[in-house]
DNA sequence: TAGTGGTCTAGACCACACA
DNA sequence: GTGTGGTCTAGACCACTAC
């Protein structure tokens, strides 16, 4: 027994036929994984097609059922795969219908473009939030912020938010004039959950005057919600002006 | 030993006191993945925060190494944990950065809404994509389709879509005028990769008509192109009536 | 009822990063 | 060196489920 890479036996034959003379220097957890995806994404198994049973798999790789278990686990995980005990392992229909979509900060996005970030407070008040509000905040001390997000002097996006003051007692005190809230809230407040709203609609009159808009200029509405254990952390909607800004996602199965 | 669970010694005490008759029938490494899920998510343990070793881990579960090992794995998948070896493991920043946003299949979505979904093919065409046009398709034979998404009779969407032949032979002979092209898609071709574009536009004169919209009425255009291993198999841009259609992302870290 | 995946163990050797 | 995570093994018992 010449122990290639595990513990004592099993040799773990890197792979059984080296016919081009590879050493194998990857784990072989690894090589594995990268056979199965490949199957899965050149379509070779196809959708519901059910891949070979762990002890199969064990044979022709010649390792342990906990090697190819846990990466059969991480194809669970990466939602490629579904598991049915006693029927198998089956490759999962793909789900165009959920795709990772980047959300920068703004002040991040804007630099990334390779233009410059600018910055303005319109308002910042004090207040207590009614009940007719969009967020869960109703009757609570919140931090009502209006902001201007700036791209090379333009604006950009029109910014309304709402931090809830017995979530965040420190927002009190932070100086807003000068930091972003969306900057300041990602460096100080943890957060559980998040839910975006996106949608188009018509700049009104105050709002494209803000963005040098004409009057129902199409404007993509960003808005989120952010809680922390259950609790309402910050509301926020940004208003980009449609014509400049996009949201792209790129995703890989 | 009274081996509960494991295989042969460790007994894993289920819980070692079942205090109030807690017969703990939770598998442990999911019980571990709680706990330190909760920690994270809680902000007990805030963001750069080093969580105990795996050693220490063991001795507080007494369980063995690879249960924990898989578990923080699992962390690791999920995008709430760092490792660095030598150093140890770390809770991740948060990266508000990326949410999983739902685009699910526009049947399925109006059918979730409670409504009756309706289609109609506009056009139907075989020709050859010039250099111009959006997607890498230059030069091939594609399927020019455009159709139409009505919800409880209305229209919600107008779709352009491309389909390349050269990739998708299959396409020539489907039958687009009952089923729409994403739907057929979804059930016959494997991907690799694709990418969303969104954003606000105006409806053009002849945009507005096909949706009953007034022409410059804000509406939320979401361009996919799909790959298959470099390919480009499919680009669609869908005109959804801003009015009444919004996207709804969810997320947890 | 038989066979699949689900979970767990008590070790082991290795690579790597830091002291 | 020293200690962390990275990976692997050769078993084991259990739960579920399709047949």
């Amino acid at each position: 027994m010449r122990p290639t890479r595990g513990g004592d036996g099993a040799s773990g034959a890197p792979s059984a036929d080296s016919s081009t003379s590879l050493p194998a220097p990857q784990p072989l957890g690894q090589r594995i994984r990268a056979d199965l995806e490949g199957k899965i994404l050149s379509g070779a198994w196809p959708p519901g097609h059910r891949i070979p049973f762990e002890h199969e798999l064990m044979a022709q790789y010649g390792c342990a059922r906990m090697t190819v278990n846990k990466v059969i686990a991480g194809l669970v995980a990466a939602g490629l795969v579904e598991r049915r005990r006693r029927a198998g392992s089956f490759v999962a229909q793909p789900r165009i219908h959920s795709a990772v979509l980047r959300i920068p900060d703004i002040p991040a996005e804007i630099a990334a473009r390779g233009e410059t970030y600018g910055y303005r407070l319109i308002s910042r008040k004090r207040r207590t939030a009614e009940a007719a509000e969009p967020p869960g905040l109703d009757g609570q001390e919140v931090l009502d912020l209006s902001c201007l997000h700036l791209a090379n002097g333009r604006p950009l996006a029109l910014e309304a938010r709402l931090i809830s003051l017995a979530a965040v007692p420190e927002a009190a005190d932070a100086d807003f004039a000068a930091t972003p809230p969306g900057s300041w809230l990602l460096r100080h407040v943890p957060w559980t959950e998040a839910e975006h709203r996106i949608s188009a609609v018509g700049a009104s009159a105050r709002e494209a005057e803000a963005l040098g808009l004409a009057k129902g200029a199409a404007c993509l509405s960003l808005e989120r919600r952010t809680w922390r254990a259950g609790d309402t952390v910050t509301y926020v909607r940004q208003l980009f002006r449609g014509d400049v800004y996009d949201l792209v996602a790129r995703f890989a199965p």
